[in-house]
DNA sequence: ATGCTTATTTATCGTTCGATAAAGAAATTG
DNA sequence: CAATTTCTTTATCGAACGATAAATAAGCAT
C-alpha cells in the first residue's frame, strides 16, 4: 500500500483540462496561472505531478495521442485504401470541430513555433504527427501488396499527402472554418486520392 | 520636408528582421529583448515606430502579404484552373523551404492559438490566409465562365482544398521537411485536382 | 547661432512569468 | 498513540515580460 497523503485530484481529469488549454492557446500561451486555474489545482501540486509545465504538456500530448491511436483502429480498418483515406478525413472534420473540444487539431495548435528555452515543443508534437503518417503508410504498404493499390503507386506520397491535408484541416478549423467546410476539403482531397496515381 | 531628428534605422530592414523573428518563434514565443536585438534597435525606437509589439506583427504581416501578393500575380497567371493550382503548390514548396527564410510559412506558424492579450492575433493570420483563398476562387470561377472548368466543379471548394493543403504544407515544412517531400504533396494534390470532379 | 522637433539612449517601471521553500493536513505504519 | 510519508496550502522567489519616463543627440527653421 502506498504511504503519504492521497492526491486529491484526479490525474486524467487534471489532464484533460490542461489538455484544453494548451490546445486553446498553445504551448507559448498558456500560463501556469492558466492551467493552474483550469485544473483546480496549484502549482506546487502540479509540479508534484508532472515536473514542470513542459512535462504537462507531454503528459497531455501522450494522453491525446493515446485517444488518437484508438481512434485510428476504425480508419485503418477501411477495407480499401480509399475507404481509409475517407475514414481518415471525414472523421477529422467530425473531430476538428467537436464543440467538446477547442476547434482544430492539439499537435497543430499546441505550438508550431515556440520561444526560446522551449525549443523541444514542436519537435514533440511532429513527432506525434508523424506516428499517424507512419501508421498510414504500413497501411498502404499493405494494400499494394494485396493489389488494392496499383503497382506504380507510393504509399508514403499518399501517407504524406492524408497526412499534410489533415494538418491544413486543422489550421481550416482552428480559424472557425465549420464542419461542412472540412467535410468539403475531405471530399476533394479522397476524390483526388482515388484516381489513377500517374499523371 | 520633415523636421527632427531623421530615423537612424530603415523601418522596411528592421520590419524584415522582425518578420523572421515571428515566423521562427511565434508571436508568443517572440519576446521585445529577441525582437530588438534582431531588428538593432532598442525598445523605445521600436515603439514610436510600430506602436507596440502587436503592431510590429501586423505591419510584418503586411509586409509578407505584399511579398505574397507579388507572387500571386504568376500563380493566377497559369493557363488553366490546373496550371495555376500547379504554380500556386509547387511554388509554396520552394518558398516555404527557402534557406533565405524560417522553414514554413508566417501565415501558418506566425500564432494559430495565443494567449491572453493576444487573442486578436490568429485571426489577424486567418484574414491573410483566407485573401489568397479568395484570390483562388475568383480565379476558378473565372475558369468556370470560360469553361476551362466544367460546369458541375466548384471554385470555392477548389480555392478552399489548395488553400488547405498549403497550410498543410506550411506546417509539414515547419517540421523540417525538405523540398522534394513538399513537391511530392503538391503532385500528389494537384493530381487529385486536375482530374474529373465529380465522383 | 538659437529654437523647435523628432529620434535615440539610459534606466527603469509594474506585472507576470515559471518554479519552490516552508508550514500545515491527511493518509499509512508500527 | 506517535512516527513517517506524501500531498496541499500559503507565500514568495528571481527572472523575464511588455512598455515608458527622462535625458541626450541630431536634424530642420528662422
Amino acid at each position: 500500500m502506498v504511504m503519504g497523503r492521497p492526491r486529491s485530484f484526479c490525474t486524467d481529469k487534471a489532464l484533460d483540462e490542461a489538455m484544453e488549454v494548451f490546445w486553446r492557446h498553445g504551448y507559448d500561451g498558456s500560463s501556469l496561472a492558466m492551467l493552474t486555474k483550469a485544473m483546480g489545482i496549484k502549482p506546487p501540486s502540479l509540479y508534484a505531478a508532472f515536473g514542470s509545465k513542459e512535462g504537462l504538456l507531454k503528459a497531455a500530448l501522450d494522453r491525446y495521442a493515446q485517444r488518437r491511436s484508438e481512434h485510428m483502429g476504425y480508419v485503418l480498418a477501411g477495407e480499401t485504401a480509399r475507404d481509409v483515406a475517407e475514414r481518415f478525413l471525414l472523421s477529422i472534420a467530425e473531430s476538428h470541430t467537436d464543440p467538446a473540444n477547442p476547434p482544430g487539431c492539439l499537435l497543430v495548435q499546441g505550438g508550431l513555433a515556440c520561444g526560446e528555452g522551449s525549443e523541444s515543443i514542436p519537435f514533440e508534437l511532429a513527432a506525434k504527427r508523424a506516428e499517424t503518417e507512419r501508421d498510414l503508410k504500413e497501411r498502404f504498404v499493405l494494400a499494394k501488396q494485396t493489389g488494392d493499390l496499383s503497382e506504380d503507386s507510393d504509399p508514403s506520397a499518399l501517407a504524406r499527402f492524408l497526412s499534410t491535408v489533415a494538418s491544413g484541416m486543422g489550421v481550416l478549423a482552428s480559424s472557425g472554418a465549420d464542419r461542412e467546410a472540412l467535410r468539403e476539403v475531405a471530399r476533394v482531397s479522397i476524390r483526388a486520392f482515388s484516381r489513377t496515381p500517374v499523371a
